[in-house]
DNA sequence: CATGAATGAGTCTTCATTCAT
DNA sequence: AATGAATGAAGACTCATTCAT
């Protein structure tokens, strides 16, 4: 991918496997957000991606292996997106805290169709063990840096008292809940006023690193 | 007939009607938490409730009838637990407060089936406007209780600064979030450790009222 | 019927078997004649009666049977419209063919309710041989006194030439021709139209006994 | 492919999709003239086709549009029968009249199976408007056909006192009542018998054309 | 690689018929 | 005699999957 990218054709007759497979995948995205899980078909993908009805199943092993890879392929850049600003944070524990908190209001992931696919695959979750799995690992990962920051930031700021694990779980919940108000009451607020909200928790939570007016504090 | 008919002439048959509508609603609840939304039938939820095939469709006008009935029915018990919770608070705002809190994680709302289900209906939400409407009086008339709450609360308190519509918005998001969280990873943590989790959030923002340890300051 | 007639309770909640039974079929007949044939259920005829769903099975044996009882009476009306036409002829064969033809068009058996159900059974009659059997039995009867009559009158007036069978062929033909038009182009012409094109085929059969100004020559 | 691509590329494909609503349309008129409009299924038509039961729903919309391709179908091809006939019956007044009767009972639109494919649509006709104004569409222009040879027939015979309307409707409505007859009491008369009806009726109507005996008299 | 016709299992829905009341 | 809830068979339609080209 990135090493063929620069040979690969994008848009022939005969386009790589891995770009059939890419544009299927978004396809796949754009039927769920708009259609919805249960109206979205392999006709409706594949003439999404403006190719022939056989088309998913000559790249895919079924409907499910593409739910799965699609469901993966969010996850990736979900993932990619936190983890470099988790990277960009550097050190400081307030730094990294609210750079993760930020990352989940990043439009490149914090968008109404991404959202709507997420909460799509969370209402199948219950029933699919796959897609709790697939949604597990990238929480997992996620919030174990999460809990790290909280920890490092009680240490660091005496926030006695508070339990890392409950403050990150809090966190999450936060942002999870943020997302799903986006989607169910759309033009009420926005990707700013979620990290506004945000901020009002994180300064009621750490008073001595975040204010309501202050990203994390010098 | 004649004999029995002075007493309850028609009962039998008009309670029957109500009884089995209730009876297919309460499989189709069980159905969508075990099975999820997709792999719900008419067929999956007539076996469910003990009934012959056809039976659905005798007393819905269609299965997405079946499905919006389904989802009015919760909605309604919802309702109903936290207008009732509202009730015994009484007066005073923190209690109110606390009290609607409190009523998210009741056990009659609170369980995985009955979060599976509301995920469920949030996934194919953005889809299907009908769904969002019903959730929409769900949440707007709860959330208006809720801002009045945080309003009061953050006069009688003196809190500054505070915004109620904001401060609302994220008890809201907060108690959804952890419901999400109790869907997806179950086991690690339970009813009273969300309610505690809350707890840790109000103490936070209203710390003249709630402490970690303390429901509703005295 | 007629004999208890003054007696039989026509609007009772125990109405007479009888009375009901005509009630259904009355309702059949505007059923099929508003619906058509793949249109009309039970459930729309006992509504049309203004009665209970499961009536129709309570008093005909089945739905089958239901519509060919429906096909007898429309048919002995029919049979007794001309019946009583040829009696009320006389004796004169031009009077008793013309009595004929003008019965095809008597308002109690020519509307387009009626009409559209005859096609309706006519539509049906090749595959269901008990349709055309019902049918027949009056095109029988019916087409030996039209024969009867033609054949007479080309022996009194002398049509040598003319074969009575194919003749009152013709004239049958006509009328069914005329009928059919009715149905599909209403509004094109109408009973009365319709009796004065008939006057106009027999007026260029029988020149001497008709005339398209006149009905049977005195 | 590539090898017989240069000189069909697409046709095997294309034709197969053309030559399979073909064969479904002659399915359905087999169905309908064999078992009626009520008990045609499509899995009776697929079966009758050789073809799996999902099929008719890939290459038609629905079972409607199914019925209303095939009611186009045979209406087209009774069109084509008709035009082709006045053509050859040149300019002669007579001869185009006599050629558009004679076309009724061409061996190729009057068989008892396309007459009862016919009246089984006849028979819905009036409850559905769409089968009525498809078989509209045919009766105008023919008709229009008819009515121009009754008016030069009678113009060059002099046959005062007739209306060529009239005249044309009765011609119609006999070959149509023919039709009927054949269709509910086969047996009684065949395709050279209806014609023969027609030449009496013609005959007696245009004495100084038709014989009995003669076609369009020399 | 790609197409799109074909398949057939599965789902919703309708409806004639039955039956307890 | 009548009701209307319940049944279950059957039909239209959808769609994932296969496969010849």
């Amino acid at each position: 991918m990135a090493k063929a990218g620069a040979k690969t054709p994008t848009r022939g007759r005969t386009a790589s496997k891995e770009v059939r497979r890419q544009q299927l995948i978004e396809s796949t995205i754009d039927s769920i957000a708009r259609r919805g899980f249960a109206e979205t078909t392999l006709a409706n993908v594949a003439e999404g991606a403006g190719l022939s009805r056989g088309i998913v199943n000559f790249h895919f092993k079924s409907k499910e292996a593409l739910l799965i890879e699609t469901l993966r392929f969010v996850g990736d850049e979900y993932r990619s997106v936190w983890t470099r600003a988790l990277e960009r944070a550097g050190t400081n524990p307030a730094d990294r805290l609210w750079a993760l908190m930020e990352a989940d209001f990043d439009p490149k992931v914090c968008t109404r169709k991404k959202i709507a696919l997420w909460f799509a695959f969370y209402g199948e979750a219950k029933s699919r063990p796959t897609y709790r799995d697939i949604c597990g690992e990238r929480d997992g990962e996620c919030n174990d840096a999460l809990i790290a920051a909280c920890r490092a930031l009680i240490d660091e700021g005496g926030y006695d008292g508070l339990d890392p694990v409950v403050v990150a779980r809090n966190l999450w919940a936060l942002t999870d809940g943020l997302w799903l108000n986006l989607l169910m009451t759309p033009g009420a607020f926005d990707r700013a006023g979620a990290i506004q909200a945000c901020l009002c928790h994180v300064a009621a939570m750490f008073p001595r690193h975040f204010s309501a007016r202050r990203r994390p504090a010098a």
